[in-house]
DNA sequence: GTCTATAAGCAGATAGAC
DNA sequence: GTCTATCTGCTTATAGAC
């Protein structure tokens, strides 16, 4: 935490793009270590290996920074969703959107926690983009289960809540990992993320009633 | 928001533990709005209705106060909790179980969000209690659905997984509730918790293969 | 218990030399 | 692009009168 990660004659070889992404890389895992007001741009710098009057050269403000990072966090999460629910049967397009969620929550703890908190306290700085790139996306989502269940091709169940449902179990695996450790006693493993796929899958899949 | 809530004539007529829990319900507020480092005790202050320098004769350090406000929370958390699990049908436990935690996301949205932010960030200030509080709770019911599989009274599905699933989705009818209200276009009603209580209850009944 | 006054530090942001 | 220096405002917290 003291040392920068990145020395500076290393990062002097970098262009302007990397080294923009190294200092997003740190901001995603301070924001949601420590929330926007609880992060300063002097320690973002410092862990990015360069000085915060730097920083801003690149970034004016503490708020475009911030931008920045949601910026990046939902095109990684659109990116690894889009066209999930496009073709195929429904057990298996579940069962792939359960995967690539849990697999997202896995490999981008970061990403889930910063976008996590920013909803919880009411999206107060990044609502519009949520409504203009999130919503269409659930709202599509949500369309697919209904259009299956008016086919018959899964249980009517309320096609909303289902989505809702599978997002709250995903997410909370790296929202709420810290507690599960504490409860488990120890960190999350590749098999616990294994398991907690079978569970919830099966969860969504029997409710469903298609196996 | 620029008024305070209680004016100081009426508050001057309160006791001490009236003028606390006042102070104490306006933290919860602003805490699960805008974080621990976002909320400053003179906004707090000023919406309890009397100034920072008395807020800090009650409570003597911020720390102090956000502890508080966690304890207040947990206590209530595990009074509507306590003894769900303890005896009853599997499905009726279930059901009630699923019912409880989602009116206290309900009833008590601060709280349960305070509390997603606090976990979220690491339990850096709160972790101690919730090993101590919260974890034994959790893993008791833990036993309980382990129970029920060694007695064939479920199907054997991970009792773990299981109830981080059922805490996740109660949960973020709290947590996520803006993201949610920018989905349905509305705040969430009566109606909605309703239906997400019959969509849950679907799913764990589902998975654990009893009506 | 409540008030006025203030200390001490850190935050985000800016100016200008090189 | 990177540096030194600095400004301004807000933060938690304290001191002491009443």
């Amino acid at each position: 935490m003291d040392k920068p990660r990145i020395n500076s004659a290393a990062r002097r070889l970098q262009n302007r793009e990397s080294l923009e992404a190294d200092i997003v890389a740190e901001a995603v895992r301070m924001f949601a270590d420590c929330g926007y007001e609880g992060t300063s741009i002097a320690r973002i710098a410092e862990n990015a290996g360069l000085s915060k009057q730097n920083l801003m050269y690149y970034f004016p403000t503490k708020q475009a920074l911030y931008q920045r990072v949601l910026d990046d966090v939902l095109d990684e999460w659109l990116e690894r969703m889009a066209h999930l629910a496009d073709a195929g049967q429904p057990a298996d397009v579940l069962r792939a959107y359960i995967q690539a969620k849990l697999k997202f929550s896995r490999e981008q703890p970061y990403a889930s926690r910063v976008y996590a908190m920013e909803v919880i306290g009411g999206a107060k700085l990044y609502g519009e983009q949520i409504r203009d790139r999130v919503v269409p996306v659930l709202r599509r989502d949500i369309e697919v289960f209904e259009g299956w269940i008016a086919a018959g091709r899964i249980a009517p169940v309320n096609a909303t809540h289902l989505l809702f449902a599978i997002w709250a179990m995903t997410q909370s695996y790296a929202d709420f990992a810290p507690q599960m450790a504490l409860v488990l006693d120890r960190r999350l493993t590749r098999k616990d993320y294994d398991e907690a796929e079978q569970t919830i899958a099966r969860m969504v899949l029997a409710a469903v009633a298609v196996a």
